[in-house]
DNA sequence: CGACAAATGTAGAACGTTCTCCATATAACG
DNA sequence: CGTTATATGGAGAACGTTCTACATTTGTCG
């Protein structure tokens, strides 16, 4: 070591890789070895350099970290952070992070597919070393050209034939059909879905994904002629308005499912509003089973699909991606139905 | 341009500031002089940079900037995504960041003091250019240290005397203050607060603060010397509990002040099972007006705080911090009342 | 025309890691 | 003892920026 370096060392009070090697009388490069623990360090080596680090507080910088190899960051893209649906699947990698020496870094795209590509961009320029989008809006050959640079996990985004990435899904055809097949049991026939409206077209959209097991659930019995599903636009002024152009309907369904208990909370709130009885006039499942749904005062029957494992799942399998495998892995999760109120007097809160 | 350099260039496909600089025909000095418009920079010299960018699609890593400069990131630490607040202060952020050329970044720390830490270590390793902290944990004085290294504003922690880092609250005081008022004005006199149970001791805590408030306002109103306040724990199983120990206590209050939207809707929840009429038997005063409080099955009286703005304002203080602001501000928004069913059947749903 | 100032562009040293060689020490074996 | 393998540690070149110091050009003024 030089008589520069030492002065540096006085004047500069980070504590840097090269003070913790001056520290302990080894190498940088030692030091770096005894983190990464790669091969080739022995017992006392392993010491010196923990207790040096130890005594030291030293933590590495992440940035320089990145700019040369991994940076032991995943990012996690979320669609909307208002859909309590999401924080769930936070919680879920937070979880499976924890004890890992990884740590999550979170980005809100809003839902603006501008916003999306420069965050994933961002995240990307990050040198992190994985990706776990929620519900991205983007298409899949632009995620499939991101893959190329960085692992991907896609949550909430049907596309089994994506090869550069994995998926991690709820089973949502599914999910819908045990919706249907609920009301069906009640003995309801007149049956309705209200989905999401504008945008949201592709069939990788958990939406579309609802609605083709609404259809095939219908269907299956009987009535398939007749398996119609309305439109409610997000943006809220219109949103209340169209709910309430529905509960007025003279035609109104005896039943409907909605494609979120977002939609399915404020319709029954209109509904009471309105005088309109549920379930006896209009029974109602819902879809996520958000903590509001379980409130004795809303008392909605919704689909579970546990957005928490989701979130452990899709961080397990970004991980093994990022150690080396190979071919992509497309994994369903079977949702169940919680039965309440809103679907059957008798229900309770007893679970499916 | 020497010619290793140039079959780099050919098998390396990561385009850098380099490639930008051989392209546009300059140095690499003079293209991130431009990037970060510094001076010295002419006009077609500007012109050749901006088109080499353009038509090679360069995005300069963040990683190396870190290294060396400022990111351009700001890092965002929140407490705990479930609550449904949160998320209105992040949506404040972005609306501010959105335009600029920073970005912002999520960690979570589900209110861990440890995983609290490594966050923000995390982000000062990244070269994060600030730091926003949403209801931090953390002891002041540890805030501070961390302040030396990077600019902070706290939302949602009262310290007022900080010099290291700025503030940007509601004034909590004030809103427990006005919810009282609004229950003194509506007739009740045996009032009771429900605040947080558990860890949460500092003063520099909302809680804490709406706490004071409402012992005050209880002064004023001359009700000084009987002003409960019961603590509801955070953990599931026991905070229904001792919310139905609550409402089943003979000596129960004609009105109560729940900290948060949170316990207020779960209360009113359990009340309606357990045949508490509201406002008639008990009225209910939330806090946060979250989006919950507004839907009319729930229909619950609250303190308006604007997460959003919160968001914003603790933006912009940040934002003016990084660029070279010394001295500490401490910034204050006064919380309204939004008067609904839960407080007084006449109130409606109009504002305050 | 000479002297000085201002404007513009460049070279090259950081920044704090990782990681590929390479050097040395020790062990194993005939 | 010489040879070869193996285990251990270190030197030093990346990685892609920023930014200071300097060189060059152009402009201005007496």
């Amino acid at each position: 070591m030089s008589i520069e370096d030492k002065q540096k060392l006085q004047r500069n009070d980070r504590v840097t890789i090269r003070t913790v090697a001056t520290h302990a009388g080894v190498s940088v490069a030692a030091v770096s070895k005894v983190m990464r623990n790669a091969y080739g360090v022995s017992e006392g080596l392993r010491a010196k350099v923990t207790d040096a680090i130890e005594a030291l507080g030293y933590r590495p910088s992440r940035a320089a970290r990145g700019l040369r190899g991994r940076s032991f960051t995943i990012g996690v893209l979320l669609i909307d952070i208002r859909n309590p649906f999401l924080p769930e699947v936070i919680a879920g990698v937070n979880a499976v992070l924890a004890p890992s020496h990884y740590q999550a870094m979170i980005g809100v795209s809003d839902a603006r597919v501008q916003l999306e590509t420069s965050l994933i961009e961002s995240m990307i320029d990050y040198k992190m070393d994985g990706l776990i989008l929620v519900a991205p809006r983007l298409p899949s050959e632009i995620i499939a050209k991101f893959a190329v640079q960085i692992p991907i996990v896609a949550v909430g985004y049907h596309d089994a034939a994506a090869t550069a990435f994995d998926t991690v899904n709820a089973d949502d055809q599914r999910g819908a059909e045990i919706a249907v097949e609920a009301l069906l049991t009640q003995g309801y026939r007149d049956i309705e879905m209200l989905s999401l409206g504008e945008r949201e077209g592709h069939a990788v959209s958990v939406v579309r994904q609802r609605e083709i097991g609404f259809r095939r659930a219908m269907q299956r019995g009987g009535l398939g002629s007749s398996a119609p599903i309305g439109k409610i636009p997000i943006a809220s002024p219109k949103r209340e308005e169209a709910m309430r152009k529905f509960l007025s309907r003279k035609d109104r369904p005896r039943a409907v499912f909605c494609w979120s208990d977002l939609d399915a909370i404020t319709l029954l709130s209109l509904a009471m509003e309105m005088g309109v009885r549920v379930p006896d006039d209009l029974a109602v499942i819902g879809y996520d089973n958000s903590s509001t749904a379980a409130l004795g005062l809303v008392n909605l029957a919704s689909i579970d699909q546990s957005g928490r494992e989701l979130g452990q799942v899709a961080t397990r399998t970004l991980i093994s991606r990022i150690e080396g495998r190979a071919g992509a892995e497309h994994i369903f999760q079977i949702p169940s139905l919680v039965s309440r109120n809103s679907l059957s007097r008798s229900a309770g809160a007893s679970g499916a």
